[in-house]
DNA sequence: TCGTAATACCTAGTGTTACTATGTATAATA
DNA sequence: TATTATACATAGTAACACTAGGTATTACGA
């Protein structure tokens, strides 16, 4: 199925501004939590997920701070900046003007 | 807007085999009733378009069958096989499974 | 105790695909 | 006569999700 990798394509941004605009995460939880609200649909591969948030790091929209477990075992939390806090409202906007084009021709109203 | 090329990803095919599903048309005429129907939202490049018809064509979901117009212009006009109805099928699924998705994530219910 | 699974992070390389830029050619319009 | 619209084509580019591999700690069952 490399639909799904497609269609992934440009969205998997937006869902991790969109997670992280609601709480600060680390990776390994983001992964779970995209899991469990899209009820099992959406399984980002650490692949995927890692360069994203690198990416989005670089480009100032996120911020990851480590953070030391009693152990030692490490985590590295992300906090959404002002920056990805605007981007992630023009994301949603754009993914909603898409959503619309695509029924449109996908699920033309029945006449 | 790079956004719209990623966002593209993986939906060009279904919304031309949708739009060959209901009648056979030629490049020129896609690229047209595409942005006519989504409300100027589509603007297919050709650099996208020919190049996709012609993977579908060799995967058999479409027939292109060339057309010489009074005064001896070519069209290349484009057929669905079943093959591409079964994709189409199979691809408005996948489809409005990946919108579910997204919709749980990017709009959660306000409760 | 020893192997496996889960947790937790990282990255080099691959494959797919929309798009840019460019080319060819005819018909219609200014 | 020049420009725009019609009509098709393709070589090369850029973006990005993913594969496959790596390191390391913790928990659990055999």
């Amino acid at each position: 199925m490399a639909q799904r990798r497609e269609l992934m394509k440009g969205n998997a941004d937006s869902l991790l501004l969109c997670l992280l605009g609601q709480q600060p995460m680390y990776g390994y939880q983001i992964i779970k939590e995209l899991e469990r609200r899209s009820q099992g649909y959406f399984k980002f591969k650490e692949g995927t997920l890692y360069p994203a948030l690198h990416r989005l790091e670089k480009g100032g929209l996120v911020a990851g701070k480590w953070q030391r477990l009693p152990g030692g075992r490490q985590r590295r939390y992300y906090y959404i900046s002002d920056k990805g806090h605007r981007l992630l409202a023009v994301k949603r906007s754009q993914w909603l003007d898409f959503l619309t084009a695509m029924n449109l021709i996908i699920q033309p109203a029945q006449t």
